[in-house]
DNA sequence: CTGGATCCAGCCAGATACTG
DNA sequence: CAGTATCTGGCTGGATCCAG
C-alpha cells in the first residue's frame, strides 16, 4: 500500500489512492468534511474502533499531504484542531459521491 | 483494514471503503472498466508491480463483492475473462471522479 | 494460462507507559 | 489533552512450487 502509483495515464486512480491510502485516511477526510473542524479528541470518540496510535498516523500523514491542517493551540491542557485544507476541500466531490455509493448500497446488503 | 464499516449514517463512506479495500481494488476497477474485459494475465502486464498472490486475491475479493464477474472457459489452456458487473458498473461514478482527481493534481506535484 | 498452497521475512497495528 | 516511544504478536504480501 505505500509505494507510488502505477502510470498515472494509464490509470489516474492510482495516483489518488497513494496520496488517500487505506479506509481509515477517508473516513478522516469525511469526518472533517462534515464536521468542519474536529479536535483531536472529538475524532477519537467518533471513531470508537480506531487506536490511539493508528489516528495519530493517519492523520500525522494527511498533513504531511497537505490534505489536512493542524491548528495548535499552545496551552495547558493542550488543544488540537483539525481541519481540511485547501487542497484537501478539493477532495469533497470524490468524498461525496463515495459517500453516496455508500448510502446507497449500504440498505441492500 | 478488515473490519466493518463504523457507522453508516454517522460516515456513509465507511461502506463504501469496507466493500473496495486497498488501493489494488481500485486499480484493478478502474482497469475493468477502461477496458471492459480483461483476461488475468493482461490485468497482470498492466500492472507490473502487482504478485500474482495479491492479483489472485484482490480478484477473488473482488468476485466474492460481486463487483466483478469471472467467465472461465473451460479449455486446455484455460482461459479466464474478467468485466464489471452490474454492481460493479454502479461504481464508475466513484471511479471517474477519482481518476478525474488523479489527473488534476497528479500534475502539480 | 490461471490459479491454489506453502513458507517465511518484514511490516504493522494494538497495548502500554511516558511526556509536556 | 494530545501526542510519542517501545515492545511484541500477528498479519500480509512476495517468492516459489505444484496442478488442472
Amino acid at each position: 500500500m505505500k509505494s507510488g502509483p502505477i502510470d498515472p495515464l494509464v490509470c489516474p486512480i492510482s495516483y489518488t489512492v497513494s496520496i488517500v491510502r487505506g479506509k481509515w485516511q477517508w473516513v478522516i477526510l469525511w469526518l472533517l468534511y462534515t464536521e468542519k473542524v474536529q479536535r483531536y479528541g472529538e475524532l477519537k470518540k467518533r471513531l470508537p474502533t480506531i487506536s490511539h496510535k493508528m489516528l495519530s498516523q493517519q492523520l500525522s500523514s494527511l498533513e504531511q499531504e497537505e490534505l489536512i491542517h493542524r491548528e495548535e493551540y499552545p496551552q495547558i491542557p493542550p488543544k488540537v484542531e483539525y481541519s481540511l485544507t485547501e487542497k484537501g476541500k478539493t477532495m469533497i466531490p470524490v468524498l461525496e459521491i463515495m459517500a453516496e455509493w455508500g448510502r446507497r448500497y449500504s440498505s441492500q446488503a
